[in-house]
Parts: C-alpha cells; structure tokens; sequence
DNA sequence: GCCGCAATGTGGCGAATTGTCGCAGGGCGG
DNA sequence: CCGCCCTGCGACAATTCGCCACATTGCGGC
C-alpha cells in the first residue's frame, strides 16, 4: 500500500542523476519537484509542499545536513531520505537525530529509494544484524562502486582517489562483483 | 568536564576485552559492571543503576537492540553506547532510533568510547561530511582490522572470513596501516 | 573543419603481490 | 606423550599491479 506519498522533492547537485530520479518516479505516479542548493530547495518545497524528500548529503555549496534541519522545520511531517556517496556512521547517526527518515548510500535505485519511503524503518528491519562478514573483495567492490558514482563515472579521477593506477582500476571493474 | 558519568555497564561476549575496558575505566574513576546476556545485564543494571553502558551488538545469545530496549525501559536515562564489528549503517540508525546514544565500531578504545559518551553527538559531531574518499589500501586495511578483533585475533579463521589465504593476511598485516 | 584536451581501451613488460605447499615450533586437552 | 590447531616463515609459480606507450573518441574553442 502506497500510502500517502505523492509529492517528493529531488535534492542532488548531480543533474542527470536527478532528472533519471525525477523520471522514474514519474513513471510510478509521483509528483517531483528538483533543486541543488538552499535557496532552490527552500522555494520548491514551498512550492510544491511535498510529503517526503530526497537529499543528498554532499552538495556544492551546502551541507545536506543544513537542508535537513531547514526541511525539518518548515515542513515537519515530510519523510526526509538522505543520500550520500561514501555512508559514514556518524553521518548517518546525525541525520537520524536530527530527524531523517532513513539514509541510503549511492548508488540508490528507484526501487531502494521507493521503498525506504514507503515503509517504516523498523519495519523493514530485517533484523539481519552483523551476521556475515564480508569478503575482502566484496568491501573492494562496493567501495570501488561508491567512489566510481560520486565521480559521476570518470575513471580516471576516480582511480586517483583511490590511490590506485587507472590502468589497475580497468582491470578490477571488468571483473565480477564479488559473490559474497 | 566529565558530566556526572560515574557508573557504567559493559556488556560484551569477550570477557578478556571487557576486563580490558573495565580495568581502563577504573583506571578513570569510574565504576563498571559487566554482563554478557540478557539475565545478566538485567541483573547487573538493578545492581549498579549506571547513567551509561555499553553494548556490543552480536552477542551469543540475545541482540544487542533487544537489551538496547531493555536498558532503555528500566533506565530512561542511561546513555547506551552500541559497539559492533563491522557497522553497518542500518544497524546504527535503528539502534540511534531506539534510543541509543551513539555508535561506535570495534576495535573501539577506551579514549573513544568515554569521549562518545561523555560529550553530546551533535556536538562532537565534527560536521566533517563525505569529504575524503578513503583510499582503497585504507579500506582493505580497516575491514581486516575489524575482522580480526571479530574473530578474536585469529588469523586462520579470519582470513577465511575474508576469504584470502592466511599466508597472504599474515603478510598484509605486516605492512603498515595507510597512510590515508 | 581543425586543433588541443581529457578520457578511454588495449598491449606489453618488469616488479610486486598472491596462492599454495611444506615444515618447525608453541600451547592445550586427552 | 600424542594429536590438533594456530602461527611464523621459506620457496616458487601464477597472477596482478604499476607504468609507459599508442590509437581512438567526444568536446569545446579558434
């Protein structure tokens, strides 16, 4: 049951990432509002008064964190979702205290993002708790993937950042994820 | 200035590691109990009423949420400090949800864990965002780390948690922690 | 169009790392 | 004393990595 969520509003400085959002909610029947920054975040959720929020914690010129308590006083019983490129803890932790809905790491789906609005925290739960430690080569991959999405792609720079050549960066992405 | 913290509860499987961090705060002039399931926290928290504990989250028998939950019921005002392996982001937010004070992961010191507690998260909360992407020699590095202190130091079982051979995590341990 | 620029795909090669086997030594319970 | 498990370490082949080079492609400015 899709419960009430109709209007969202889209916060990320990544303009291909938000209009593929904002298309793919679209398609699911939800109304989505963009912005990138304080000021375009402030007029459009006075706009479009929406029920829930998308943001990601880095953005140019401001801290998601800021956008979080502005969107938590002005529209107090919006479902805010946090998005964010490497999840920290203790990012995650502030922004649930402050009052986020949840916090997701990119790359987030449609899917992933839908239903952490859709379905209360506790809830989806599943209770999974530290159980299974990763292989190496999984914690690898998904830390690849993290710093490969918040480089928008670009090889190159995102080898840099992980201190690695680019030439060894080629080699790993044309291998598999990691069965576990 | 050192709140009025006096009293703390630990919790935790191992007991070699919480005679550790009992001796340590001692050593500061605290006064700790120790547990290491639910009969026994609840016996020890009627015994010492403390104003903080701290619990590991995978304990043999029962969750560290549920005694969370518990803790959180008989003593409202306890801060509870969450400790686990390897965090994961879900984990902490439903614990900080809960009601936990905050969340820290192993290995955690004991400088750490009395600074978590002794001063509020939003605060300490150095605001410092996604900033740096950690390199992938630092990530490798941390998650052997955990998964070490998770095996109790074992290299056997932990490089086959990590699935590498032992051969090859002996050596890896050998070379220094990243510099970034 | 043409040029420079940055990014990508690919090949190759010496150096470093890893997988694997083996062996010796140190606790520990029977 | 004897297995059993964990550990440290040597050796060697297989693999991977770092690095250079070159060709190609997309893009913006002249």
């Amino acid at each position: 049951m899709n419960t009430e969520i109709e209007r969202i509003l889209l916060v990320d400085d990544d303009a291909v990432y938000r209009a593929r959002l904002a298309r793919a909610l679209h398609g699911r029947g939800h109304a989505a509002a963009e912005a990138w920054d304080m000021e375009s975040t402030a007029a459009a959720a006075d706009r479009l008064d929406p029920q829930a929020a998308v943001l990601d914690l880095k953005l140019p010129t401001c801290s998601g964190i800021d956008l979080l308590r502005m969107l938590k006083q002005s529209h107090p019983a919006a479902r805010i979702l946090m998005l964010t490129g490497y999840g920290s803890i203790a990012n995650a932790i502030e922004a649930v205290r402050i009052g986020a809905w949840d916090y997701l790491t990119k790359p987030a789906d449609v899917g992933q993002i839908l239903a952490a609005l859709t379905t209360p925290p506790d809830q989806r739960a599943d209770s999974g708790f530290d159980a299974t430690p990763p292989s190496l080569g999984r914690i690898e991959w998904e830390h690849i993937q993290r710093v490969m999405a918040d480089h928008g792609g670009n090889i190159s720079q995102a080898a840099e950042a992980l201190g690695i050549h680019r030439r060894t960066l080629q080699r790993k992405l044309q291998k598999f994820p990691p069965a576990n």
